[in-house]
Order: structure tokens, then C-alpha cells, then sequence
DNA sequence: CGACGTCTTGAAGTTCATCAATCTAAGTGG
DNA sequence: CCACTTAGATTGATGAACTTCAAGACGTCG
């Protein structure tokens, strides 16, 4: 299943754009936001499950997270699949796409989501219109680069129950800078066979170890996801701190 | 033990740049050229085994390689260390501690190194003085993630055996690619140790899994490195196809 | 020469994968 | 409304993959 774009019920403009009005992105000059809203092609709406962007292919496109959760992934030919990361509204995806020649990577969505589509064609013209926006492509491309570095450290060194504690550390440090998580929402809508292609493990192993952060009461399964019961504790069993929290950028 | 810049016995000008001349990387304008070269700030002499830099500093610089196998590396408060990825000549460092607060990862030479060192602070400049330039940042930027992506798949869901091939498959690719290897030298200047530490294996079970190649006549140790014998073979056993060679940015 | 770094090997123990069920909640169709 | 289906969570048993411990071999270097 691949999500289609949709005529565009409610087609938000750049000018309002829900994402910019957050505190936590940095604010658009005047002609950059002028430069954005014609770079923006449309909207592209996806259902739970689907794919928005396949491996292997030329995509004339790349997208901004307007709303929803979703996940990047690489599978082998037998089927094996790892998940690399999440994205969550501010995001950018696409831009592998639109640097290389094609993705490397598919990306699918969990919850619905909303995303902006903007014309890889014109991207070029970014860098020589707006260098502050160019630099923050550059920036979010290191950013994504710091997450994958902490993931790579996570699989390859941590045992299986800091792995697990790390990545529900993460994804919930992630869903509150996005705006989708705080002191009365705590739920991530993933399934423990997400967690298992993220961590490099079984799903059964992946069961037995959230189990203990389940009787420690760490964690809670319900409603087809996962809800923090105690983000401080699962940082303490990672040993991890969240990244500064400064504006980024959001394009 | 940090690497000290060195007064500069040699110091190349960027107009004869030797890595420009290789026929891997896009050529400069006459105007860019000018730019990176008044960008240069000098060059860093690196022992092998000295650290280029530093996780959580704030470094005032950043680098391109321009000789010498290096590597980038994580470690967790108990000594564990994950080796990231490994540098080649070409390759940018420090631009996440340019682009961030700080360095989340460290930077080690294997060989001796040369790096060509520029100033943090006009970074920005970059962007505004050249577009192309800029946009050669985010290409990089991209290109380091789709090799993150590939470790993830491969330390999350391949074997042992396929895990350690793909890496001597990889590292091959890149040393080609680079200009540090052809078909006559073969040699990477790794221990099984960093190959434990990119594995995130057990140096024992390292060990094991090598001898399997070994045995295989995929590869062969001496001389304190890693010979490649059967790129191919390599490949086959990882399911792993290089990716597109194509001219690629370099500053 | 002795110290050290690196590679190698065997044995024992732990972690994790696989197989095979079972259980639950949430649809779906009659 | 209930039987049926399905996705996801859970559990125990068995064996494979991997780690840890321990020791030895080999070459390099001061």
C-alpha cells in the first residue's frame, strides 16, 4: 500500500502553518516564509500502515512532517527488517532522495499523517535564495546524523534491556519536542514488533525484556501502544540524557 | 594522547590540492576554489592512535582528511565503545561540532593523518559567498546517513559471518574509492579489536567469526591490518551491493 | 631481554532466537 | 448479538549464537 496524494481538504498555507507557531522552531524571516509557501507543492495525506516513500526509488519529491508518527526502514532480501528512526511532525524526509540519485531507505507511516510535499527539483534554488535555509537542510541532516550515531552506540553496545529503556527514553524525549507527547499524553503508538526491528532483536526477546520494564512499572502496554509511565527511570536503566533543547530549524 | 596541530612542514596550498586532482571528486570553480582556500586555516599532523577530537568539546574547527584511515566512535560511561564510522581521505569531520553545541562522537586516527583544518566560524559565510558549496555540505551531510543506515541494517539484523563481511566489504569499497586502495594494495590498517567495536561483537567471537574468511581465503591478516583477497566473495556473503559511484562533492 | 599489543584457542556460562502454543481485544459478517 | 477472524501480546521449552574467562603464541619495540 503506498499513500496517494489526496486533493487536499484542507490545504493549510505556510502562513499559518500550525508546526511554525511552536516555540520550540526557529522563526522564518518574511521572505524566507514567502520563498517556502511557493516552494511548497502540496499536501500528501497517508493512512496508518502505508508507505510514503519506497527504497529504490526516484522520488520527484520531499516531504516536511506535518502531523503524525512515522518510521524509516531498510529490509534485506529475505525479509529481515531494521528500523533506522522515527519521524515525528518537523521532520524532513526525502532529502536522501533528493541529494543521491534514489532512496536508500522506505519510510512508512504509523498514525495517519500529514505531510507538506515540496519540489526536489527546486531545491538547488533553496541553497542560492536563502543561504539560512540551506544551512538549516545542513543542520538537520547533522541532527539526524547525532540520532543514528546514539542508535548505532544503542544496538551494538547496550544490553537488551538498556536498548529497549534508551529507545522508549528516546521516543518519548522525541514526542514531547514534537509536540505530540507531554505530562497527560504518554502514548507512543508503536507495536512491540516496531520495537523488535528497531532494537536488533526477536519479537519474542523484545516481549521478555519490556516485560521487566512492564512489572517494574517503567512502561504500560495498552490501546495498540506503548505508554511511559516513568521517563526517568527508563534514561537511568539507558544511561542517557536527552539532547539540548534549543530552537532547531523546520523547513 | 590529542593531536597537536603542527607547525606545518609542508603545507599544501588548496590550488594543488591532491586530492582535487583525483577524478572521484566534482571540480571547483575557479571562484570556490578561491573561497575554500582563503577558508583553509592550516593542516593537522595525526599520529596513529592520537584522538582529532573529542566527544562534548566544543571544537573551533572542522576538517577534511587528506591522508590516512581514521574513525569516529561513541562510549558509554563503562568503558563500552561502538566505532561509528571510519574516515577516508575526502571525508569531512567536526561538522555536527560546527552545525551543533557540540561533538557527540570522537574522532581517531589508525594511520597517521593529515587534515586540512577550517574555521568554524565562517561556515556560514560558506553558505552565503556559494550555493554549491553549501548544498556539497548537505550532500555529504546525506551521504553519511545512508552509511549509518547501512551499519544499522547490518549490526540490527545480519549474522555474525554476513556482519563482518560486509564491513571488509565496505571498508574496501571505501578504500578504493578513496584513492588508499586498488587492486595491488589491499591492505586496511584495522585490528580485530575496531572490528569488534564496529560489530558490536565480543573480540573473541570476532575473532571466530574472521577466522571463517580467513579459512575461506576471503581475506587474510598481516602487518598489523586486514588483507581483502575476495572483494567479491565479501559481497556475496553480505548481500551487499556498493553504492553508486558517481563523483561526489569534497571541500 | 622483558613488556606490551595483537591474534588465537578451548571451555563454560549467558543471552538470545526459534518453535509452538495460548490469550486478548478489536473488528466483521451473518 | 454472537461466531469467526485477525493483529498483537504473552509464555515455556529447546538449541544456537555469543560472551566471558583463561591461557598461550607471536611479533615489535624500548
Amino acid at each position: 500500500m503506498v499513500a496517494e496524494p489526496r486533493p487536499n481538504p484542507v490545504r493549510v498555507s505556510c502562513y499559518e502553518c500550525p508546526l511554525r507557531r511552536m516555540k520550540q522552531f526557529r522563526p522564518f524571516s518574511e521572505e524566507e516564509l514567502e520563498f517556502v509557501a511557493q516552494f511548497k507543492r502540496g499536501e500528501l495525506q497517508a493512512d496508518p500502515g502505508t508507505t510514503v516513500l519506497v527504497e529504490g526509488a526516484r522520488s520527484a519529491h520531499l516531504y516536511t512532517v506535518l502531523s503524525g508518527w512515522g518510521f524509516r526502514y531498510k529490509i534485506l532480501e529475505d525479509g529481515r527488517r531494521q528500523i533506522l528512526n522515527y519521524v515525528v511532525p518537523g521532520d524532513m524526509v526525502g532529502l536522501q532522495g533528493a541529494v543521491m540519485a534514489e532512496m536508500q531507505h522506505s519510510v512508512e507511516a504509523m498514525t495517519a499523517m500529514t505531510l507538506c510535499v515540496f519540489e526536489r527539483s527546486r531545491l538547488f534554488s533553496l541553497f542560492e535564495r536563502h543561504a539560512g535555509l540551506g544551512f538549516d537542510l545542513t543542520w538537520l541532516a547533522a541532527r539526524e546524523e547525532v540520532i543514528l550515531d546514539e542508535h548505532l552506540l544503542s544496538i551494538g553496545r547496550r544490553s537488551a534491556l538498556e536498548r529497549a529503556s534508551y529507545l522508549l527514553a528516546f521516543l518519548y524525549d522525541r514526542g514531547v519536542l514534537a509536540g505530540l507527547l507531554d505530562e497527560n499524553r504518554r502514548h507512543i503508538p508503536v507495536t512491540q514488533t516496531h520495537f523488535a526491528d528497531t532494537l536488533g532483536l526477536s519479537i519474542v526477546h523484545t516481549n521478555k525484556t519490556l516485560k521487566k520494564l512492564s512489572d517494574r512499572e517503567l512502561i504500560r502496554w495498552r490501546d495498540r501502544g506503548c505508554e511511559i509511565l516513568d521517563p526517568e527511570g527508563l534514561r537511568a536503566i539507558a544511561g542517557w540524557v536527552p539532547g539540548d533543547l534549543r530552537i532547531r530549524p523546520f523547513i
